[in-house]
DNA sequence: CATGAATGAGGATTCATTCAT
DNA sequence: CATGAATGAATCCTCATTCAT
């Protein structure tokens, strides 16, 4: 289909290796500069290789911007996952994820604020495949709330996705408006503030007692 | 200061008309195919003015995005105190500042996402000016935040900023994500959905039978 | 439709004058080195102007092909009437059409060798216009044979289209095969030997004895 | 001399193999896209051999153009003699060159137009080199009409170079023209025609009447 | 003041050719 | 001998900006 990216080369761990420092210094150059006011020359010099190099792993300009972009949805989706290892009860969980997807879009505030910025100029099929990751993402986090309601954590009739979304939000909002908040605040007192927020009209009873013994 | 944008007319009447002609024409254009990708060309078209003509009114590109954005955001600022005209209670003023803010994003969501989009390709020096109308706008729903304090009606504890940036997020949300939630749930549910969750937990018992007051 | 070439500049004068500029450079470039190896930096540099003017009156380098070959499949069409002029018996007539028409493919025997080199560089639609043109012209020729055939100087059953493109050949020839002839004999000689040949068998007795008083 | 075309690859049965499977694929090519649209890319790909591969038995691209065309011409110059085989009477044996070198530029009109169109892409003496394998062939041609003029079938005064010409150029016409010819009338009512066009005022009674008698 | 023709630096992309494996 | 990944010079084209009218 027209959303794959075509490359030149046939050999996999050639593909996976080049595209990997293609991608790497175009997400670092984008992040910076922009999509817009990045040269594929840029990119081609930072990443170790020629401009026809680029080329014969991607057939332009976009394909570049959507390897980045797909990479960073990606990682976003599989940290979710990671932040959960270990964690059994729905409140610890969700925290977790929280905490989890917060920490990513931290440390890769550059790519969550590309991810804002650029996606738009993608051709609508990319665009909405980019939706699409992003979705699954959401999912992650949509489950462990289904998973505290059920655990009668969180009142029966909350709004999952809208509970997602605004979990979702806060997780950007510390990047993309870093500026207000770093300095201000930790990560982990952010999100710590967010929650309390968010949870302030939605635990059960079992909820707040379970919140507490959180602990910290 | 390199904040002000030259203009090599010096008539005021002419230089606001044609300005207005020449940021409406960019507003719409860049909303609709972003920044980079709108030459002056199409602006100077749309506008129904001669390049040379915006070029008497700016001196170059970077100049019409900067005035599109701050007549975005000042439009933004104007807005919230209209719709606390006739209001006095803190808490009906609080809940008219959200949907007021959620309206404006939702007309002009295109402009929101512009912002969004955009504000890092200015200079800093403009990009600074542009946070600071942001934050013109959030302090006046920060001050109806304290008021509703003030009256009882939140805990007294409570993160006055952290409640504003989330209230503002889901603002903003609305327009960047409104893939996601228009269809799903008119803007007024989406705003009392919003509300009832951020609340939930901040509102004292008096502020929960003002709210509940408040009917609609 | 999309035959015409498009420009940014609406000034008909202006359109006139720079195009032939453009024209000019271009026919004496693509002559010598053919329309790939041509760039649009030397035609811009021949013609005086720079390459963005170029691409305000023509919106990419096939256009300006095409500008080419119609210029010269026009200056053809429009030689052989003024080559008929003041000649009123049919065979004069006839003579005088076959001599303009070689003279013009000689005169800009470059021109002639690069239609046919380089018309199949055109889009189809564009390739058509081309042939219409040339199929004009040469209707032209097939008039002077009708009216040869009419005044009772040819036979009643020649085909007039076959001797019409026999002609035509002819005088392609004579630019295309430039190398054979030129030397060998006079433009003027290889016209009347062609003639001779191909009315040999074609000629009345009446047509016979016209040919003769036509003098040299 | 610099006519040859080098190759890295000693053994002789390999350098014919892969040089017939390399010209083969960019006769196709060049015919259908012509050459400068043609990459060795695609060459390779047709030919079913790496892009290093041609290299071995080619020093560049113009190489391969020359092969193509040498081999070209050179069939068709080996076609004219298996036309005549059978035949001795000379207005037989003319009339069987001049259909046997139409047939081959119908067979392969595409390789006669690239004749036609990149001769001129070759380095001067190359392209002298191609005009020569023309010039023997039609040099087949001229003994034929010089045989005819022996047998006293042809005037005595004829320009048998001339008269040769006309009969090539006849023929090329048919593929570099064949949107006006292909289907009008067949090739071998083409030729017929313009046989009798061109001999109509050549032939001496004794060839007239020879002519009568090959019947069809 | 308004106009828009002219400019040319700058950027994306192609493709012949090389050379290490 | 065969392969095809890597290279980067070369080319087309765009567009912000200027300036003469």
């Amino acid at each position: 289909m027209s959303l794959s990216v075509k490359s030149k080369v046939e050999v996999p761990e050639l593909i996976e290796k080049r595209r990997g420092q293609i991608t790497q210094a175009a997400l670092e150059l984008f992040g910076k500069r922009g999509y817009h006011s990045t040269t594929i020359r840029d990119v081609a010099k930072r990443a170790g290789v020629s401009i026809g190099t680029i080329y014969q792993y991607v057939s332009d300009k976009e394909d570049v911007l959507y390897l980045v972009l797909v990479e960073v949805l990606d990682s976003y989706k599989r940290r979710i996952p990671e932040a959960l290892v270990g964690l059994s009860d729905p409140l610890a969980r969700f925290r977790g994820a929280v905490r989890g997807y917060c920490a990513v879009n931290d440390e890769k505030a550059a790519a969550t604020v590309l991810a804002y910025r650029e996606t738009s100029s993608l051709r609508k099929e990319r665009r909405d495949a980019i939706k699409q990751l992003e979705t699954e993402t959401n999912e992650l986090i949509a489950a462990c709330i289904k998973d505290c309601v059920e655990a009668g954590y969180f009142e029966r009739d909350i709004d999952v996705e809208l509970l997602t979304y605004h979990v979702v939000m806060m997780s950007h909002a510390w990047a993309l408006k870093a500026w207000r908040f770093r300095g201000r605040m930790s990560l982990d007192a952010y999100v710590a503030r967010g929650l309390r927020l968010m949870l302030g009209g939605i635990l059960t009873a079992r909820g707040k007692s379970a919140y507490a013994d959180l602990g910290k």
